[in-house]
DNA sequence: AACACGATTTCG
DNA sequence: GAAATCGTGTTT
């Protein structure tokens, strides 16, 4: 049974899908069928053109094009030159905002979950809420958590570096 | 066309 | 502490 999040969801602000998702079923499926399911457990909040931290400060552009569209599509970046990011934008059409997906409980770090389930740029635009291949599944309550700075941002300086953006389960409840 | 650098990870 | 490694955005 598909028990997947609908658009709805992904509409809201980032402050409130990013902790939200927290707990939460990524679910992958194969061409034939297979199913593989993770759970989240950090996320980090990348929030308007007025965030400097955030890729959409510096404008719509052929790779942050999909943050500027409706929530409930991927944004997956390449960087470092060999590590692929992973995000779900949120929010309505013409609100930049993205979920950067950190930590599942199988595997921690957002470049090393990415190559744990096979996420790569031809994911770039997905739209989580039609896909056939990967989706996200409420698994009941918003777990124990704790919010804390984003990481690898002090560029951003003052005040974005210091957001508490970051949500982190503290307990595998 | 050339250059600088990054929402990271790994190794020493 | 520093290398790995290349797409993207900016400058020439």
């Amino acid at each position: 049974m598909n028990r997947r999040y609908k658009r709805e969801f992904y509409l809201d602000d980032v402050l409130q899908v990013a902790p939200a998702l927290l707990g939460q079923h990524l679910v992958r499926q194969q061409p034939d069928g297979t199913r593989s399911v993770y759970t989240i457990t950090e996320t980090e909040a990348y929030r308007g053109e007025d965030d400097l931290a955030c890729h959409a400060s510096r404008g719509r552009t052929r790779r942050t094009e999909v943050m500027f569209r409706e929530g409930g599509l991927l944004y997956i970046y390449f960087i470092y030159g060999m590590y692929w990011m992973m995000n779900v934008v949120t929010g309505a059409t013409g609100t930049p905002q993205a979920v950067l997906i950190r930590g599942l409980r199988e595997a921690s770090g957002p470049g090393r979950l990415t190559r744990l389930i096979g996420m790569d740029g031809s994911y770039y635009g997905e739209d989580l809420v039609t896909s056939s291949r990967i989706w996200i599944e409420p698994a009941g309550n918003t777990p124990p958590f704790k919010a804390g700075p984003r990481v690898g941002i002090d560029y951003a300086g003052d005040p974005w570096k210091e957001k508490p953006w970051r949500f982190l389960v503290t307990d595998e409840g």
